[in-house]
DNA sequence: TTGACATGCAACCGTTTGGTTGCTTATTGT
DNA sequence: ACAATAAGCAACCAAACGGTTGCATGTCAA
């Protein structure tokens, strides 16, 4: 779970899901053209999002190519965002105005 | 969008929008019982936390009260992960066989 | 067979992160 | 009035992060 909000927390590394989003099964050469920094950093991006199970890799001769996986947020989302469904929005405005009155009067 | 993914990487932060979710309206003293760590680093996770819109401050004297937001939670699953739900998990899968199949044979 | 291409590995570097300590400010209750 | 309580501010530190450069390895195609 922590691999996978950490893989998440950076920009390029959604663009990198984006892009496969997109078109599936890219190379990584082909996945540095859509970054604007070298082979070796969008390896090191890639490693994260491998280790986070949201990209599997096929070897295909010298070519690796590069497959989204979306079960891990699909399980973020039903094992921890959908838990905080139900905390009503109206609840903490309701509050805080309460608490702004109170300490007017 | 980025602050809140960020805000969610960190484990004791995701922690502290747990204990607001169980127990809302915590004062900063009581949400430091739950970490294992001082209280000027719980603030500091705070603010981030803040900046993501993910919790919302009340000032009542003295006392600082927290209430989870989980507004940014749903914007992120409409937005972003919603957005991967088609994507066949079974293609990969097929096609990963496939490959394998073909280089063997 | 050999050159070009796709990728890997390792060392290095500045910045951010997550945490600490020490001190200050402001509110509360007796 | 004053001690205790709740919180803020700033400096500091080690480790992790995001990126680079240089070089090595393996595969394909002429």
């Amino acid at each position: 779970m922590d691999a996978v909000f950490k893989a998440l927390a950076d920009a390029s590394r959604r663009k990198l899901l984006d892009e496969l989003h997109g078109n599936n099964g890219q190379t990584l050469t082909q996945l540095c053209g859509h970054l604007d920094m070298t082979r070796q950093a969008v390896t090191k991006h890639l490693v994260l999002l491998e280790l986070a199970n949201l990209v599997t890799v096929v070897w295909h001769g010298r070519e690796k190519l590069h497959y989204l996986n979306p079960m891990p947020l699909q399980e973020i989302y039903e094992r921890w965002i959908g838990k905080y469904e139900r905390v009503s929005v109206q609840t903490l405005s309701d509050l805080k105005k309460h608490l702004e009155d109170q300490e007017k009067g």
